[in-house]
DNA sequence: TATATGTGCAACTTTTGAGTTGCGCAAATA
DNA sequence: TATTTGCGCAACTCAAAAGTTGCACATATA
């Protein structure tokens, strides 16, 4: 099944392994290490992350070193940019509330 | 349960109804209008977004107008921010990877 | 070759979440 | 006051997803 990168998101171990991913490229068992859960649970989520193509792996012999796909998660800041506008007319929305204030005092 | 904000925008309708809230702030039935599913269905949605608080209501009345809250849009933001270097990491490495097939060429 | 290790896949259980119907309550309206 | 309307809450169904154990396979290593 094709994966969506916010129901990826949505979980919080994937987002850990996301995090670990951005300092250095990791296997399934050093991922594994550092959770508690087992291996095969570690496994379902680097499936889900690989599918929807936030992580990508690197073969080497037997092990998969499985990389952040950066590019990937600009995704999501591009849907987050449709609500920048909001946030500085929230702060002008702001300004004008502290005014009102202002004037109602006098 | 409190709700997570990565968890509230994994689901399509909810991440429709914030977008459309950036527009302008709307009640309930006029959210269900806009989807094909009761106003029950929504008013859950409605539910999970206001108790992570992404979006703020305004009582009129026997009517609630829904707003959106931007500034807590922003969380996401901060959250994607320890992987901008990674973006422009992975430029860089393609550079690398350019200038190396160059050589190879050569 | 025999054994140990790293990995993915399948079957299963349990939990979570999306959607429904039905209800009660408060505010508007006749 | 009686009725309609807007809303939230609870119980229920059903599907999806998280976690487990068990297994098969390929690659290292003795």
């Amino acid at each position: 099944m094709k994966q969506d990168i916010f129901q990826a998101i949505a979980d919080p171990t994937r987002r850990a392994i996301l995090t670990l991913l951005a300092i250095q490229a990791l296997t399934p068992n050093a991922m594994a290490g550092k959770f508690d859960m087992t291996r095969q649970a570690v496994s379902k989520h680097i499936k889900v992350l690989h599918e929807c193509e936030l992580i990508k792996p690197e073969y080497s012999g037997r092990e998969i070193y499985y990389h952040l796909n950066a590019k990937k998660m600009q995704e999501f800041d591009h849907w987050l940019a449709q609500f920048r506008q909001n946030w500085e007319t929230q702060f002008n929305q702001l300004d004008n509330l502290l005014s009102t204030i202002k004037k109602q005092k006098k």
